[in-house]
DNA sequence: ACAAAAGTGTTCCAGATACACCCATGC
DNA sequence: GCATGGGTGTATCTGGAACACTTTTGT
């Protein structure tokens, strides 16, 4: 029963050394082919999906956490992460009751007479981070309770437990305002691209198609891409420009928020 | 040593009834004379001020927590109130070490002994909640741990203790924010009012003054106003009309969120 | 009559939208 | 030579900002 020998233990860990009722997840943007894609965990031997997520140690800031969390699960380090709300309703895990979770998780018998662990017995109140990565550069790696972790198309996410639909929903809202006043795409294209992929992107996350001319002459007034050289042609096109970001100046809009307080 | 027992009840009844790890925060904001104010509280004998807060009962929702607390605070029901950050510093609750806080507090000689409670040996995450309330309605309550509970000038707030000024300037920032896509005011004046009235309170949130006939077109022009009679006259002055939120249209603004995803 | 506050309309500019043609390449 | 995708400029609309005079009333 190394199963529940191994359960033990991380529920001990738990307990021992992160914050109880607190939990954290991760909405993790991704874009490839002109999708854009969530990265999803899927639970041991089911077929339940669920976000990636974490938890907080007792000695480690909120922030660091969900840096943290991010980094297992992508192998990716100084990326955009952001919180955009946190999660409280009682009802909130409860999707499927804790036996039924357990039993989803293939846990059921390994976890029978630890449901008074503080990890169990409460609920938890949850952080919500949303990240943006970039695609190309990601290892997505399962964590002890998951064994798939994989990019889904944002339009083809199943239902997941608990309430993480609903979270995707509010992630991808935030990601949508924060595109009318902050500028987007250095941490999901890679290092170098056209404007059209760039412009296929912010079509992407807006869920609707844009002018081009007009998308040319707004993201150049920016001010923030740098144009390179041709890119090596490819089939039917003429060579299209490369840019690549500013990043002084990119960081610089992402920075410009009104600090003032009366 | 009545203040002892009373205390070790209480902090009973938190670790009993309550999450652990987990508090909230409010930035109660009110409106009067064309002065914004918030409320705060003073803790039991001492001279330092903080913002009133609370914690979410094990059976309870968050939003329902911050509702309640707010009720408690304020005697009022039915208000604005939003989430608007979540804080998790680890040295978010140690600008004075526990020691001294409890000092501070003049609970230095009552919580002896009482240290290895959850409630002190943890540190908090704390959801910051703000919220818009009718000043003349409001009246300020002081909890278990304050002897005072009132309107401060938001020009003249004080060092607070903890994070709570970082708080009141991040409420802030998000309530004037709102103010440009959100109608505001609902709750924070009196049931009929002057335009004049209506723009001091826009121009106290933003900290600017905005030109009166440009005010009254885009006002206007959102079609939420209700206008009434003159208002018996004042001194030395043209007799202003009254106008009335018309509450129905408030509210479908307020609920105009781009709901949809792709 | 004059001081103080209230009410109202027009001009101007900037940013967003709508829209069409030419060029380079591969087949 | 034609189909595909890339690159560019101009006219128009709309929302926001700037701005001045007249009316009422109390002193």
């Amino acid at each position: 029963m190394e199963l529940r020998g191994k359960l033990q233990e991380i529920l001990r860990d738990i307990e021992e050394n992160y914050l109880p009722s607190v939990s954290l997840d991760l909405v993790v943007f991704g874009f490839h082919e002109s999708q854009l894609k969530v990265l999803l965990l899927r639970f041991k031997d089911s077929n339940d999906w669920i976000l990636p997520g974490g938890r907080v140690r007792k000695d480690e800031n909120l922030d660091e956490a969900a840096y943290r969390s991010l980094r297992e699960r992508t192998g990716l380090d100084r990326l955009f992460l952001q919180q955009f709300h946190t999660f409280g309703n009682v009802n909130r895990m409860t999707y499927f009751s804790r036996e039924e979770t357990l039993e989803r998780m293939g846990l059921a018998e390994a976890a029978a007479g630890l449901w008074d662990s503080t990890y169990w017995a409460n609920r938890d109140i949850s952080v919500g981070y949303y990240a943006l990565v970039d695609f190309t550069g990601t290892v997505p790696t399962p964590d002890f309770m998951a064994d798939e972790c994989r990019w889904w198309d944002i339009a083809e996410v199943p239902h997941l437990l608990f309430d993480h639909n609903e979270m995707i929903r509010l992630a991808l809202r935030t990601l949508r305002r924060q595109l009318s006043y902050q500028p987007v795409g250095y941490n999901l294209l890679p290092e170098t691209f056209t404007m059209t992929e760039l412009q296929s992107l912010y079509e992407t996350i807006l869920g609707r198609s844009l002018d081009r001319r007009n998308f040319y002459k707004q993201i150049l007034h920016y001010d923030v891409l740098e144009r390179l050289g041709k890119r090596p042609t490819i089939p039917a096109s003429k060579a299209p420009y490369l840019y690549r970001f500013r990043k002084e100046r990119y960081e610089q809009l992402l920075n410009d928020e009104d600090l003032s307080v009366g």
